[in-house]
DNA sequence: ACATCAATTAGATGCTTATCGAAATGTCTA
DNA sequence: TAGACATTTCGATAAGCATCTAATTGATGT
């Protein structure tokens, strides 16, 4: 399988992650995340980046009403993984400017 | 000739830029701009779009230190063209996550 | 049930920014 | 030079947001 559609962004989701985007801990979150292809857990990243619970659990909910990040919950742990399709049908956004 | 070199961006540019993106005033003006391959003057942009000239200018010169668009000024006119290769060189990086 | 730990939410604080009207600057023309 | 016009800058206001600590929720293990 893959990416097998295209996605299709509403400005109102454009605006949502050109404003994720915007904020440079957010920025390297998503690059930690896109890293590899497994999910990244919550104290893996806190691992590599300074921040408090709180403020990642802040960062983390605006990467997924952006669409960018999808959430897995196992117990009290969470995970994220980079959503590819999302960013790339951002990408195309910017592209058709 | 073209778009003769690869831009590289810094850490500094990127959040400049992603912030300019940010701003839904901000990405309609640039669309506007790169609509056409002529520079856009500012009574076109406000013929299309209702703003003062205070916010006008305010947003044009976010965009300008962004690097995402030219300015040419003619007498007590100014005009606009986008800077494609640096909204390319932001693709790039967004694609690098 | 209780203690512990992960994550979220609540509440507060300080910084950034979008916006406008008014004033200033700069340019053109009569 | 004086007036008209385009753009910018100033000053103020309001909204948004990043960040933290403290409190809460929810799950796990003893």
């Amino acid at each position: 399988m893959g990416p097998a559609k295209r996605i299709e962004l509403s400005e109102e989701q454009i605006h949502l992650i050109a404003k994720a985007l915007a904020d440079p801990r957010r920025m390297e979150l998503l690059r930690q995340i896109g890293r590899g292809t497994d999910p990244v857990g919550c104290s893996s990243i806190r691992d590599c980046q300074q921040v408090s619970a709180a403020t990642l659990s802040h960062h983390m909910k605006e990467l997924e009403i952006a669409g960018l990040v999808k959430v897995t919950r196992e117990g009290k742990f969470a995970s994220y993984t980079l959503r590819r399709d999302v960013l790339q049908a951002y990408m195309d956004q910017l592209a058709q400017i």
